[in-house]
DNA sequence: TTGAGATCAAGAATTATTCTAAATAAAAAT
DNA sequence: ATTTTTATTTAGAATAATTCTTGATCTCAA
């Protein structure tokens, strides 16, 4: 229940990632929700900002919507466990690091380019397409006191 | 509907996580079912392969027996994704590598020890207690072609 | 042997997500 | 400027994995 829709196959902010992707009105406010405060919101968190910005927007549409964008890599989807799909606009190669006292996700990012890999033992000749490193832990403003080192999946 | 349950609480090749874990006749047949082929099987297909041992156990047995033996450490739950969860009886750390072709997924050990956690650039002060590597790509048995590098979350 | 607590089992309930179908809007063609 | 085509939005139904509920069954320890 409208649109504004200018096609965008290349040369704008919002780049595509194959076709026509085009910045609706409501995948704007979609996008727009995730780049105000970059917490990693749910669809459901999603679709309640976005209702403050667009009142009649469904979630269905926000569903929709943050498909869209993630195919078109304007946004990544973020999984923590079974818990609901989380969504980044952070388009930098990063990790994320899931407090477990205060439940929110920050951002890491890669120190030492991808020689991170090297220290995986991966099958000879394999190709990798995608690495995901997810950690969990507290935070510093939780206040940490235990070990700082990692216990592995 | 039948029991056996040598109550485990320390000693055994059975170890536990806290206070009392029976080693059922259930619960062994789940456990023996992830041992035998390790291959990371969803909560269906174990139920399904467990069957074949012991036609009477039901599925929420089954998802019983994998939710307890996980907060036990005797396996770990897998997560590709929003895909079912899968199960691993692999205790030493690893990651696990997917396959997008054969759609296997593949155990993957660490080759320097917990440096790889150096080469990301976590808050100062926070603790760690767990880190998840995901990989996706395709084996060498599905022949592998593309890139060996890895293009980061 | 008996009582308390653990485990199992069947099915109902929950939840996040996807699907369906109809209405609407934009883009392309005329 | 119409018409035609195609993409998108929407509400609600449907799905799938998992969890919950409840009562039966089992084990342990007294
Ligand atoms: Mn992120
Ligand atoms: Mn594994
Ligand atoms: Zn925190
Ligand atoms: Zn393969």
């Amino acid at each position: 229940m409208s649109q504004s829709s200018p096609t965008v196959s290349e040369g704008n902010l919002t780049h595509s990632g194959f076709g026509d992707f085009r910045m609706t009105k409501q995948r704007k406010v979609v996008y727009d929700v995730l780049m105000d405060e970059r917490d990693h919101p749910t669809a459901s968190e999603v679709f309640l900002r976005a209702k403050g910005k667009m009142p009649g927007i469904s979630l269905a549409t926000v569903y929709n919507c943050l498909e869209t964008m993630t195919h078109a890599g304007l946004i990544k989807q973020v999984n923590v466990d079974r818990e609901a799909s989380r969504y980044c606009p952070n388009l930098r190669p990063h990790a994320h690091f899931y407090c477990s006292e205060c439940r929110q996700i920050f951002d890491i990012d890669l120190r030492l380019k991808a020689d991170a890999v090297a220290a995986w033992a991966l099958p000879e000749g394999s190709r990798i397409d995608h690495i995901d490193v997810a950690m969990k832990g507290v935070c510093p403003n939780c206040g940490a006191e235990g070990p700082k080192t990692s216990s592995h999946s």
